[in-house]
DNA sequence: TTATTAACTGACCGGTCGACCAGTTAACTG
DNA sequence: CAGTTAACTGGTCGACCGGTCAGTTAATAA
């Protein structure tokens, strides 16, 4: 039987990422002192520096933690046989949709990443908006949408309504006759599915 | 003739707004200091104070500044006559695209303000979400739109695609294959408009 | 001209910031 | 077992934070 370790440098590095994620989700990098992520994860702060090296270098190791997940899910998506049909397009909008609900996380941690000007995660995105426009096109040359509209500007408008949905919440959430997450995006997929139809 | 005047409060206090307002809009307000501010409008610190109280009270002014604007000119497009046709139902999303593209300061503000889970602006937006629902709902009753979709839902979808598209700015500029701003807003409308256009 | 008000200054407050470092201790290696 | 490495601690650094205050100066009202 393993007696338990008085040190595991693995665990503490992870518990130091963990709290300083979701510090710099809620408050975003200037937001956050390094004293309040230490007392978070149980820590000292000398160790964050030991561990990560300086303030910085954590908001990195913070931010890369997230878009690993989102990249991985949404490239695993993209990169199943091409979707032959309406329904299965409608399917990917969806799971894309609800992938943002269960993780509203990287939802305001690329929004801090926008306001910072940073182009690293939109670089990240760059190679998922290119596998979704090859799915547009496809989708286009079976018949199954219109053709005169530019493949990325229709991955763009769909996703940066999802998006902006979570990101803004706090906006919309009271605005009167509003209708659930599931009500919007149903609307949502009319609008743009009947938009994307060919004539 | 005036002679010069040696004091200028008013001059004073705009002067102190526009450069908190540009750096809010720049940074947010945890990525600002007050000795920044005062050194970019070349007042005192404790000047700062005399006119506005706080860092927070200032921070209130300049984000009530760019909303005062904002809502303004959105009023008084959603307070015109009725729109009865399609070409113009069109003008007005091209007219908000375009404002947004002018006033990017705007924009910015909305973003740091949802980040931080402020509601006033929100609030603000409500009424002119209001305005812009009965609108759709006019277009529906006049048989220019279809009826069955949430009209708020069709005033959220064009107004976060619009400001997402600038806010993301970063993200999506450097994607391969999209669009001027122009480009994008024109298949942006040709979707949505289509989308919108009753059976 | 004088009194009052308010714009404005500079120094200073306690507190917090990120970073650094010398020293200690536990785990690993040979 | 001794020697090396690295995890970990507590204390401290200079810089900067927002805010306050006593004092000065200019505009204004009586």
């Amino acid at each position: 039987m393993n007696e338990p370790q008085h040190r595991d440098p693995d665990l503490t590095r992870s518990r130091i990422l963990d709290a300083a994620f979701e510090l710099f989700v809620e408050k975003g990098f200037a937001g956050v002192s390094l004293r309040e992520i230490a007392q978070q994860s149980g820590v000292t702060k000398s160790l964050i520096h030991h561990h990560f090296g300086s303030k910085n270098a954590l908001w990195e190791a913070a931010k890369e933690k997230a878009f690993a997940l989102y990249t991985e899910v949404q490239r695993e998506e993209l990169e199943q046989a091409p979707l032959a049909d309406q329904a299965l397009l409608k399917g990917g909008i969806v799971r894309y949709f609800h992938f943002l609900k269960d993780n509203p996380q990287v939802v305001r941690l690329f929004a801090w990443t926008q306001l910072e000007g940073d182009q690293s995660c939109g670089d990240m995105n760059a190679e998922l908006v290119r596998l979704g426009a090859d799915r547009v096109r496809q989708a286009q040359q079976a018949g199954i949408f219109r053709d005169d509209v530019n493949p990325v500007h229709v991955v763009t408008t769909f996703v940066m309504t999802c998006m902006q949905w979570f990101e803004a919440r706090c906006h919309h959430g009271q605005w009167q006759g509003i209708g659930s997450d599931e009500e919007f995006l149903d609307d949502f997929i009319e609008i743009f599915m009947r938009g994307l139809e060919p004539r």
